[in-house]
DNA sequence: TATGAATGAGAGTTCATTCAT
DNA sequence: CATGAATGAACTCTCATTCAT
C-alpha cells in the first residue's frame, strides 16, 4: 500500500505538471505552482524527479507513450487504411489539446540535449514505423516525411484546438490524413 | 544618414532577436544575449525597444505583415487556385522555419493579452479572408476552418523543417493545400 | 521553535533595513545591502516582503505604531497637560532620530498611494485624537494644527538629532510642546 | 546677450530641477525628465553641471542663499525681536514649501559628503549666526539649538504645508519662534 | 555651444534547487 | 519519506553619464 501511495502521489505531480505546463508553458510555470496545486510540499517533487526539466521529461514520455500505445492498438484492430484512419482519428483527439502542447514543448526545451529527445521519442517512432511499414511502405510518402506530417499535424491542432470543436476537429485530421495516406501516385 | 543608421540599429536588434528567439524560444533568450549578439548595449535595446515582450509582438508583426504580403502578392498574380496553391508554397517556404517559430511563441506568449494578439494578427487574417472569399465561398469549408488549418500547417512546418529539405517541405504543403483547398463536396 | 525562528529573521530584516533606510534614504539602500547587513539571501527578504515597497510599509507601520502606543501609554498615565508633556517628551526621544527619518521616507515615497498611506497612519491619528480631545478641546488649537505640529516637529527633531545631544533636544522638544499645546487664547 | 542666454538656460534647468525635486524627490526624479520639461537636450545639463548631485547642490544653495538673504534684510530692518520675528515669518513663508524639501534633500543625500554639506550651508549659518548674536546671546539657547532649531522648523512646515493654509502656517512659526526666541529663562 | 543616441553598472525581483528538520 | 525556509544566480529594466556630431 505505501508502494501504491508512493505512485499515487508522483502521478499526481505529474497530472498537475502536464495540466499547467500544457496551460501556461514550460518556463511559465513555476514549481511553487505545481507544489500547491498537487497538493504536496515543494521539496516532495525532487523525491521523484531530478530536476524540473526531468518533469518535462517523463510527461512527453507519457503522452508519446499514449500515441504510441493508441496507435499500437488501432492499428491491431484495422484491416485496411480507411479503417485504420477511422480509428486513429477517434482514438488520438482525446486530450488533444494537451498533449500536443506537451509535445511542442519538450521539442523546443529539450533542442539543446538532442540525445534525451531522441531516446525519449524513439519508441513512439518506432510504432509508427510499424505502421508505415504496413500500410505505406512502396508508397511515395517516405517513413521521415509520415513521421514529420503526422507529428505536425498532431501540434497544428494545437492551434485549431482553441477554434474548433472537436466534431470538425475530427473531421478535419481525417481529411489531411486521408489526403497524406491515400494519396494518387505523384 | 543618422536616420538610416538608426533603423539599422533598430533592424539588427530584431533580426538578432528573431533569430535567437527561433532558436532557444522566448523565456530562453535573455537580453543579455541579444544585446551581445547584436552587438549593441544592454541599453540601447530599451531606446527602440518598450520591453522584452514588445520585441516578440514586432517581431511577430514582421512575420505576419510577411506573410499577408505573400498572399497578397501571390493572390493578385494567381488566376486559379492551382496557380494559387503553387504560387504560394514557393512564396511561403522561403525562411518558414523561424517564421513559423515566431507565429508559434507569439501565440503561447501573448495568450494572456488577446486584445493584442487579435490587433496584429488582424491584418493577416483580413487578407486570408480575401483569398477565402475568392476561392472558397460557397465549398463546404468555413473561413475559420480555412485560416485555422493554414496557420496550423505552418505552424506544423516548424517540425518538419529540421527533418525535410526545402523541396520536400514544398511537396508535402502542397499536397495538403490542395487537399485542404480543393476537396470535393462532403 | 520553527516560529520563532522565523519571526527571528523577518525581525532581523525589518530592523537591518529601517536602520539603513534611516541612515541613507530609502532609494540609496539597495537590497543587496539590506541582506548582506542583515545576513540573510538576497532571496530570503522576498519570502518575508512582497517588495522593497513594502518593507518601507512595514517601517512605517512599527513606528507609528510604537507612537501611538508611547501616547496611548503616556496618555493614560497623564492627569495633566504638564505631566502629559513630561511623560511624552521621555517616551518619544528614545530612537527619535530613526523613527522621525522612516516616517519622513514613509510620507515621501507612499505620496503617490495615498490609500495606503492614510491607511497607514489612521490609527495613529485616532490616538493624538483622543489625546487632543481630552487636553485641548475647545482652545484655539485646531486637531489639524496639533497633528500637523506634532508630527512636523518630530521630523525637525530628524535634523537636530545630529547636533544635540539628547537631554537638549528633550529640553527643547518639552519648549515646544508647551508652546503649541499651553499657550495663552489667541 | 549669448552671456544672458546662456545663464537663461542654466536657470531654467535650475529652476525646472529644484520644482522636481521638490514634487517627487531627488531619486525619483531623471534628467531626462529634467531635459524635457526644461526644454534643453540632455547632454546640455551636463555642460553646466557636473552631475545630478551637483544640480542638487546647487538648487540647496540658492535657497540658502536666499534664506540668508532673507534673514539679512529682516534683521537689518528690525529694531526689536518681536518685530524681527514678524519680518521672518512673513518673508519666509513664501514657496517655503519648495524651498524646505529641497534642503531636506539636500540634507539627505550630501549626508555622505560632510564638507560639501558644510560648504554649502556655511553661509546660511554665518548669517543665523549674526542674528543669533544680536539678540540671543547671554541666553539660555545655545546657537547650536537656535540653528537647529529654526532649521528644522523650516523642515516641518514641509509636511505641514499639505494641510495648513498660508494664514495659518505664518501664526503657527509665529507661535513656534516666539516661543524658542523669547522663552522665560530656564 | 548643444544635442540625443548609445551605453553598462546596478537596481528590484523570480525561482529552481538544497538541506536541516 | 516529506517538507518548506533559505538561497543566489540570473532575469528584465532604469538611468546617469559619455561622446560623436
Amino acid at each position: 500500500m505505501a508502494q501504491v501511495k508512493k505512485e499515487d502521489k508522483k502521478k499526481r505531480i505529474l497530472n498537475t505538471a502536464m495540466r499547467l505546463f500544457a496551460e501556461k508553458g514550460f518556463r511559465n510555470v513555476s514549481l511553487d505552482e505545481i507544489a500547491r496545486e498537487a497538493k504536496v510540499g515543494k521539496g516532495t517533487i525532487y523525491v521523484y524527479f531530478d530536476s524540473k526539466m526531468r518533469i518535462l521529461e517523463e510527461s512527453a514520455k507519457s503522452v508519446f507513450n499514449g500515441f504510441t500505445e493508441s496507435f499500437r492498438l488501432v492499428f491491431e484492430r484495422s484491416e485496411s487504411i480507411d479503417e485504420f484512419i477511422d480509428n486513429l482519428v477517434n482514438s488520438v483527439v482525446e486530450n488533444i489539446s494537451v498533449k500536443s502542447k506537451i509535445m511542442m514543448l519538450f521539442h523546443k526545451e529539450s533542442s539543446y540535449d538532442r540525445e534525451k529527445y531522441i531516446q525519449t521519442i524513439s519508441d513512439y517512432k518506432e510504432t509508427l514505423k510499424r505502421v508505415y511499414e504496413r500500410f505505406l511502405k512502396g508508397s511515395d510518402v517516405s517513413f521521415e516525411e509520415f513521421h514529420s506530417v503526422l507529428t505536425g499535424i498532431f501540434m497544428a491542432i494545437y492551434m485549431m484546438a482553441e477554434n474548433l470543436g472537436e466534431d470538425e476537429m475530427k473531421k478535419m485530421l481525417k481529411r489531411v490524413l486521408i489526403c497524406i495516406l491515400k494519396r494518387e501516385k505523384g
